[in-house]
DNA sequence: ATGAAAGCGCTAACAT
DNA sequence: ATGTTAGCGCTTTCAT
């Protein structure tokens, strides 16, 4: 059989078919317009006899024009907006020639600063990332520093340097308030998260500001751990308890993710929605439609796709001038806050 | 400022530091204990300047210890079982220094054709495949032919060469047929794929015969075109219709995804679960639990983590005997086939 | 303690 | 139509 280790080089090949390494080289890189036919073939047949694949970085280290390699961050990837987020980004770069390594930090910073050194070690030519990234988180000072170009996702702030995808989150908050004030019944609960990103501070400062201007009551604002359904269900079980006794209740989670939690929580409190609890998330996740939950849609996609082609003109100009796109968003209504 | 395209070299260091690349080198790449901490510095200090990272594929050219590149194939990246698989393969792969190369095929042959063929090309050392492929596939074959090691997932025959793990659907079978005969009410009703992996026949197969054996009829069996949410609702229209007049159904979905569609469904025909329809599903995603569906469990993320084990211990040792590992899987009561 | 030189597998310029 | 040679950026051997 095959040699354990040894990989078949191009130096195998051409001694196979009985020819030069260079008439291989040629042949294999559609510039053999001048061999025969017949020498076409010798060689091809050499290759698959052989099972000879090039060496990738010995062939990258003279080639000219190279299939870029691209890094995407998110925190999580079992969340569905970040799995949609990456079908975005792979969507578009697939016809650009180029590939991603995907990293899904969740929350272990540590485990995502190692993997982003071993990515810049690869070569990697440029990143996207998603993940809450203070603009003097060391990891952006480092790609700064090595001017590896970046594209952050959903920032709105703290980071001057890099190309920026951001959601119209005053929008998306006014929007949330106006339908809370809309379709308010009891106490309106907010629920946000302890650690608030950039982001995610605008758009709870949008809904607070707005319901404000309505002289609408805000009764709570609880704190969720994390933007987990786990953390969600949590913090749901505490305001129920902590509502037992009202028979209305309306209210809005920072996140699909944490609203989901808070269904539970409902169900198991052995209350109904939207009879009993009127509650609104954020995101639109591919899971909101089928839980019935009134929502605010990102069209998260067409940001990836945006994304990547962001970070793809950088890499092709690395001095054009910084882009900051900014995405609206729509109120997307459910049965989650209807009025039956 | 610093040039367009050129990237800092190893020479470029040393000039600055005024030592030669291989003092550079060695410090480095920590070989350089003979070097005085002063030289050290210098280079450090020039390193630092200049921003230089040493170029991946050079670097590679030489190394006899690389860190290696593994390609994982998935049918869809936003559904949570997969995106579970996936972590649980980085979770591993991290601590081996090994890097991921994700690719969600979204049911696109040709994409996933042209993928493979390019992660080939950046001579990715081996591959993990949860998306269904025959195992005449054109892509295993190739796989073969270049001698690029890779374990399946979930696909119980058609493939005698990778190493594989596969769930006990026999067992998965018989756990589902068992607990709808247990909590039945109303004719029993199975949803399946139109399309039917070997695994996934297998499961169905057993569902039918431990009825059999049971005695326990099944009223009708529907197709659906694909394991997503949106078939599965649509599906569940064309079952709510057709049964619009009984007053309790019993229904099993292959998969927790299409029971969510169906929950979409039941609730649009205005029945409730469990008291009008019982459901059951099958792989345990993370949803399920919030959406209190009774299903079968799959040790996903531990899947994962064995898979990248068993690619890393035949990329260290190709001759060692093939391997089949067979997980377990277990029922998840919850309320969706409760008795009140 | 340091560097010159060889060589990794490949592509490309330059003969022939 | 084909081969010889140089060189990519790096690591490693071997002198000094």
């Amino acid at each position: 059989m095959s040699q354990l280790n040894k990989k078949t080089t191009i130096k195998d090949v051409a001694a196979k078919a009985g020819v030069s390494v260079t008439t291989v080289s040629q042949i294999l890189n559609h510039k053999g317009a001048r061999f025969p036919a017949a020498t076409h073939k010798q060689v091809r047949q050499a290759v698959a006899d052989l099972g000879y694949v090039a060496n990738f970085s010995a062939r990258n280290t003279r080639l000219t024009v190279r299939r870029r390699t691209i890094g995407v961050l998110v925190p999580q990837i079992q969340n569905p907006f970040f799995a949609n987020l990456f079908r975005g980004i792979q969507d578009y770069l697939y016809d650009q020639a180029a590939d991603t390594f995907l990293v899904s930090t969740d929350g272990d910073n540590v485990k995502a600063q190692q993997y982003m050194k071993q990515l810049i070690h690869r070569s990697v030519d440029g990143f996207i990332i998603a993940s809450q990234l203070d603009g003097q988180d060391p990891l952006l000072k480092k790609l700064r520093r090595l001017r590896i170009p970046y594209v952050l996702l959903d920032q709105n702030e703290g980071d001057q340097a890099g190309d920026q995808i951001i959601v119209n989150e005053r929008q998306g908050g006014q929007l949330v308030a106006a339908h809370l004030a809309a379709v308010k019944q009891g106490p309106i609960i907010l629920v946000v998260p302890r650690q608030q990103s950039a982001n995610i501070h605008l758009r709870i400062a949008a809904v607070k500001a707005e319901l404000a201007r309505r002289q609408v009551e805000i009764a709570a604002i609880y704190q969720t751990s994390a933007l987990e359904k786990s953390a969600g269900a949590l913090t749901g079980r505490q305001i129920m308890q902590d509502f037992a006794t009202a028979p209305h209740l309306t209210i809005w989670a920072v996140a699909d993710e944490v609203a989901l939690g808070i269904i539970k929580a409902v169900r198991q409190a052995r209350k109904q929605i939207p009879e009993n609890v009127k509650l609104m998330g954020y995101d639109d996740t591919d899971y909101a439609d089928y839980l019935n939950l009134t929502t605010i849609h990102q069209p998260v996609v067409t940001i990836g796709r945006e994304a990547a082609a962001l970070l793809q003109a950088r890499l092709a100009d690395p001095v054009r001038p910084r882009q900051v796109i900014v995405k609206p968003v729509t109120l997307v209504r459910r049965d989650s806050t209807s009025d039956d």
